[in-house]
DNA sequence: TCGCCGTATGGGCAAATACTCACGCGCACC
DNA sequence: GGTGCGCGTGAGTATTTGCCCATACGGCGA
């Protein structure tokens, strides 16, 4: 997956081009075509690799009343910090298009910070979905630190990486938890919580300014699960002593209380602890799924920031 | 399949939420319609709307190679503080379409600011666009002031009002200039500068923290001219004398100095000294007109950060 | 060298979108 | 109360766009 020399790099150019045209001059394809010597179908390639790639981004400038009648509801009733509610895409579209904006918004807000901050970060679809959002801004005087490790149990570092490639964008500092997210037993992660590097990724994120973090739901299709950190068997075992969402890992019941698990021991990432005014953790979730999860979370104050849909934000408040 | 039977407040509301739907869910008009509950022409005819009245942003998230080179080498010619190079959107377009979006994240960047600034603004058509394709953020913290008066010679205030609108934005503490950009006798001038009012709204334009201006050309198609502030006949009489171009309606020569003027008597706006780097003015303007003006003021440091356009940039380093 | 395969290209076509026009409704002015 | 005006609406239509497919190109292994 490493960025190509020149040609991709003339390839991105040509079609960044073709959708500045397309969106920002408001040219047609055909015009397009023939502004930049190419057939309109690769004026139309170009355009529609553009948007795919992520060269374009889409924002809305007005602030809905619905949605801001849902952001002021929230705030009030979980004392938020930060707050953000999008219109909804109607069922069956994936609410991360329409939060991830909105997230890389909050966190482009913390970038602009002149003074340097740490910054931690959580994993999962939608904090990936908002670093892709997210516009390249030169931010190095902040340090980014990831909560959680990268790796899944079988080895294999697929799992949503963020903290590279937010990195990359803000060329920023970065401390990526060097370790599986779980272990296979005790012993293992007290060897690893005992490395310097690991005591010292763990100290910066206890210390982080802000933090970002996804909120995994405990239903039937629990993140914790599809990722293959927990069978179906543990899963119904952690749902029946209450489990009701998870926080990088940290599964907590519906009041928002970290519940005491076998499985904690394993965990190596570090567990979000309350938020504070001075110290917020933004939650970046939306789905019919996560509502459960995401209002224990604000109830006990897990996190104390949120991005989120507007179906969502309504279900959230209906409970 | 409509969601909430909630009438949308108001039509942008609907306008907004229609666009958003199309540009970020990826919904057809036609899906979008049966969403919201609309015949398909009306939702239509709202993405339309939400775009004409700039409710949607689209910016680009990738530097083009050649604007890259463009503005190292501005910025290494002319020690600029800031300069920003957008691709240009062919001949016969509005070179502000492709500027705007750039010129509201200069503007951006320095809302950002958590610390209090006074921002100083001229006014014309660039600056206009760059406040309609700014996103509403709050920053009270900071002071808007303005250059020069909006009051045209014939008493009407249409000229491009870009302080009020910017002030609506951000909601920010606003000191338009409260006077005629310029008026009929030098003794006018001098009353309406001893009145206590302009005096303290000239002491803060100032000591503004970063100044946006427009930059004018002084060739046929003058806006001083074109909005009414010169004759034709004045016009010629000071190309005569060597006037390139013109910021907030001091008129410059081709190396960038101020010109000796009989007007500058009953100019009442504040005149942009020197720009230093802890004290930027940044120039908004793209054009093949305003090429030789902008190579005046970059050439003397009247303003030492540029937001322009791919062939005006070229066309600036060709001379 | 040949043939195969993956990839990119342009033509054609159906779907989607933008525009035009005629109509209807409300409102203000007569 | 009539009349004209302006705005919004839906129907119809021209344009634009997205997609599929046949084909050309180029690299690679046999």
């Amino acid at each position: 997956m490493s960025l190509p020399p020149d040609m991709d790099a003339s390839i991105d150019d040509q079609a960044a081009r073709a959708a500045w045209l397309y969106y920002v001059g408001g040219l047609t394809q055909d015009q397009i075509a023939s502004e930049m010597g190419l057939s309109r179908q690769r004026a139309q390639r170009l355009v529609s690799r553009a948007v795919a790639a992520g060269l374009i981004h889409v924002r809305l400038n007005h602030h809905l009343a619905r949605c801001v009648e849902l952001e002021a509801a929230l705030r009030e009733r979980f004392g938020l910090v930060r707050c953000r509610v999008m219109p909804g895409l109607g069922p069956s579209r994936d609410p991360v298009r329409s939060i991830a904006p909105a997230a890389a918004e909050e966190m482009e807000r913390v970038l602009a910070e002149s003074g340097s901050r740490v910054i931690a970060l959580g994993t999962g679809r939608a904090l990936r979905g908002m670093v892709d959002a997210l516009s390249p801004v030169e931010a190095p005087q902040h340090r980014l630190v990831s909560l959680l490790g990268n790796i899944a149990l079988d080895g294999s570092a697929s799992y949503f990486e963020v903290i590279m490639r937010l990195a990359e964008k803000v060329r920023a500092p970065h401390y990526p938890m060097p370790v599986p997210v779980l272990v296979d037993t005790v012993e293992e992660n007290r060897t690893l919580q005992s490395l310097g590097a690991v005591r010292k990724v763990r100290g910066l994120a206890q210390a982080a300014d802000v933090t970002f973090v996804g909120v995994g739901q405990m239903s039937e299709d629990a993140p914790l699960m599809t990722d293959g950190f927990l069978t179906a068997d543990e899963l119904h075992e952690i749902q029946r002593v209450g489990a009701a969402g998870e926080v990088a890992g940290w599964i907590y019941d519906g009041q928002g209380r970290y519940l005491d698990l076998a499985l904690n021991a394993r965990l190596t990432g570090v567990r979000v602890e309350i938020a504070t005014r001075e110290r917020p953790v933004i939650g970046i979730a939306a789905g019919e799924a996560k509502i459960v999860a995401l209002r224990a979370a604000l109830t006990s104050g897990i996190i104390n920031g949120l991005v989120t849909d507007e179906p969502t934000a309504a279900g959230i408040l209906a409970g």
